[in-house]
DNA sequence: AGCAGAACGGAATGGTTCGTTCCGGTGTTA
DNA sequence: TAACACCGGAACGAACCATTCCGTTCTGCT
């Protein structure tokens, strides 16, 4: 597997190294923007053909559960970064969830809910990511910069909400989605008169959409 | 066809016209819960079987256009009561986006999109409320009630963010709606220091989405 | 009483869409 | 040059679905 030499590594190996990623790259982009493509469309958009994607991944969903738990720990990574983030808690805040919207993890982990079973691993993760999140919203809120009546799930709800917008080309959709990012962060800054109607989902809630699809 | 007697209509008739509600309501509950159900679905949800569904349409994409063309008079229709509403603009906007978000016909209108060819009639139909939207929204933004970095279309695009979500039962998911429609209303509703990033989606981007279907 | 036909239910049909497997090829390495 | 890792893409088989078809039931009318 390992090839102990450090050199460019120029054939067949190095061709197949950098496959690896490229498919990797061409699934994550190519179920983001559907999350029902056919296995076909990944290998066209990498570039490579069918059988380089079933030499690596055993499954479709194997695949599917990869680029997931890869979203997840970009999620994971983007939110420590923020709670080691030692400006203002509201800055450290707006700036996460601008990167978090850039990074679409959302439409990973919310849209692909239900197309494959879920590891005992990827709950783990979820949960811890779900953990870390509220660690990152108790302290903004703490700090005042969030109206009372906001909670930490909403937070997940309103970046699912903003990874379903999707128009034009990649760049408008992530110009678009920003845009209804700023809306909603000077929505969630202050105090209003009116509390929120409802209360905010609960974690099964959120969830209770990834095992099993039962239409 | 239209019996001239105003009796109470027991037999085969009354069954049929009763049909046709129950077949309509059907078709956009499931559509609206999945736009891509098959046919199945909706007469298995009307209690019926799939010839008094073909009797009614020709085709699938007969009733998917009927429906849609029912969601968008619903909504002409609430823009309209909003327009001569006369108490001050903001609480006739407010309700309205209430109403809207509670009669689902983003989900309708934006969901269903490029799953039919849009008549020429529905286009106008489309182009109208787009229309009295913009009338809307001008003469609560001229009241100072929205702030001034938002445009008309952004009320679109809000409103089809809103009817993503789908969460729990129907009753939850209109709870939800309108909590985060809340925070939203909220968020348009007072000038922020910082503008807004990009700009708002422009008439053809919105409305684009609706013919071809070239992934 | 009996018939024409409206309205249906639901099985049968035919086409399409995929996930997955398989069958050569082609460099690479030893 | 023989064994092999990697591949491209055609072929296969299952599933899914819109639409059609056929036999049945019920109604209104003669």
């Amino acid at each position: 597997m390992a090839t102990s030499k450090l050199q460019p590594l120029d054939g067949r190996r190095a061709q197949a190294a950098r496959n690896d990623d490229r498919i990797l790259e061409s699934a994550r982009a190519v179920f983001v923007a559907n999350p029902d493509a056919p296995i076909a469309a990944v290998a066209k958009h990498a570039g490579v053909g069918i059988s380089a994607l079933y030499r690596r991944y055993a499954s479709k969903q194997d695949l599917l559960r990869e680029i997931c738990a890869g979203g997840l720990q970009r999620y994971i990574a983007e939110v420590e970064r923020a709670l080691a983030d030692s400006r203002d808690p509201w800055t450290a805040f707006s700036d996460f969830m601008r990167r978090a919207v850039d990074a679409d993890t959302s439409s990973l982990t919310a849209r692909l809910a239900g197309t494959f079973a879920p590891t005992e691993e990827l709950y783990r993760e979820a949960a811890r990511a779900q953990q870390l999140n509220l660690q990152l919203f108790e302290r903004t809120r703490a700090a005042g910069a969030i109206r009372t009546d906001v909670e930490a799930n909403d937070i997940s709800m309103l970046l699912e909400q903003i990874s379903t917008i999707q128009l034009g080309d990649l760049r408008r959709t992530h110009e678009l989605r920003q845009r209804y990012l700023a809306l909603a962060l000077d929505g969630l800054r202050r105090e209003a008169e009116t509390r929120l109607p409802g209360g905010p989902p609960g974690w099964e809630e959120i969830s209770g959409r990834w095992s099993p699809l039962s239409d």
